[in-house]
DNA sequence: TTGCATTTCAAACATTTGTATGAAACTATC
DNA sequence: GATAGTTTCATACAAATGTTTGAAATGCAA
């Protein structure tokens, strides 16, 4: 067993310098050169480029899952095997929110690398991401707990939607900092996760009157 | 003025060829392969790689502007100058929806370049993205005539979550389908259409009791 | 210390990339 | 039909990139 030295170098230096600047502008030389270390250590310690960058998204994913199950369990457990859907989602939406967003010097390397994730992706990335539907059935079998008189395309819909509230947010809070010329605070995350999940639950708890409008109604403007 | 076959002939071949295999995957030598052209023809055309995907994007981008605004601007004059929330909601991801989702196969070159441009953000679209703040505005201020009593803070969120969920169904709807395996719809154009547009909508009009919630609540899981 | 395995290093390799060049082909005008 | 302007073409260029190589250094056990 060797000193992993200079593979957690590499690991650092790399997701450094990917979360400052963006995949397609960092090379392994400037990895090489932020971690100290040889040209060719990363071929020896991981063997491609690409296996770098996947090694250090599923790390991250890792955590996030890990974290979001955990407040899961948390959740269910305090309301005796049955979580609230608010409780559901909170678990669902808060750490990816809490991980990404938040006054911005204030953010982790971690964090800033998932961001940029979600705003590039790039080939060895998005192949891992398909494996993440096991971890969000979870979600599905939790949310089927808490309603259970839902349909299950109800659910899938709302579990979408929270999802695309937060990653959104988190992509283009930018956008919406300029759009709303700063009135709207990106920096109160709890703030953040609570009008996400308040949206998302109100669509799962109304939907049986609203969410399955029979969208006809106005489909003349649609022409 | 000269023929402009072979400017027409690139455009055509790089949108069908980026919306196909990405932006990554594609060179120019592909692209002039596709198009039975010089591969100097693209650097004499449009002076440089960057350049005609500028072009390509701002193209549909002005397409897609211009038919949202036509859709508010009919929705508006039905009204009397004011058109409902759901109206302007349904204007803004309306054309997006109808130009990116549906039935596969029948998606055409143009709608499939732009889920591309949704889901791999390359820097010359990017650069250009971020002038379409002044025709978000327009949606805002239409808004703003459907709600006169909401605090805009409100109606920022609300259009965001709005273009949230279009987008995301967009790049995801292969996610959606996996997940639900196959229960949710996603080739129902209109039926998605009216299912974003009355979340965001009903995120706006309880806003003042739902979205704008303490946030302290269940604060404690957040630890 | 000797010997063996692991790790580091400088250098080179092999491609791929977008771009530039300068001559040839073409087009339209007088 | 000569000429000037435009467009096309084959080819070359230059730079960047991930990867490989083989030798040197290092660590470690006997």
């Amino acid at each position: 067993m060797a000193s992993d030295q200079t593979r957690t170098a590499i690991l650092a230096a790399a997701e450094r310098l990917y979360a400052d600047r963006g995949f397609g502008d960092v090379t392994l030389r400037d990895i090489v050169a932020e971690a100290n270390v040889n040209l060719a250590a990363v071929n020896y310690h991981f063997g491609s480029k690409d296996e770098l960058i996947a090694e250090l998204f599923v790390t991250r994913s890792i955590q996030l899952n890990r974290e979001r199950l955990r407040l899961l369990q948390a959740a269910e457990e305090d309301g005796g095997g049955r979580a609230s859907v608010d409780a559901v989602l909170r678990a669902l939406v808060g750490p990816t929110l809490r991980g990404c967003l938040g006054p911005e010097n204030q953010r982790s390397t971690a964090a800033r690398f998932m961001i940029r994730v979600s705003i590039e992706s790039v080939p060895p990335i998005r192949r891992i991401r398909n494996r993440e539907i096991d971890h969000l059935r979870k979600f599905i079998a939790a949310m089927r707990r808490s309603l259970p008189g839902h349909s299950d395309v109800e659910l899938y819909w709302g579990l979408h939607f929270a999802l695309a509230m937060a990653q959104q947010t988190v992509r283009d809070s930018e956008r919406l900092t300029k759009l709303s010329e700063g009135k709207c605070d990106v920096d109160d995350v709890e703030a953040i996760i609570e009008r996400v999940v308040s949206v998302a639950a109100m669509s799962l708890t109304m939907g049986d009157t609203a969410s399955k409008a029979p969208a006809r109604v106005l489909a003349r403007d649609a022409r």
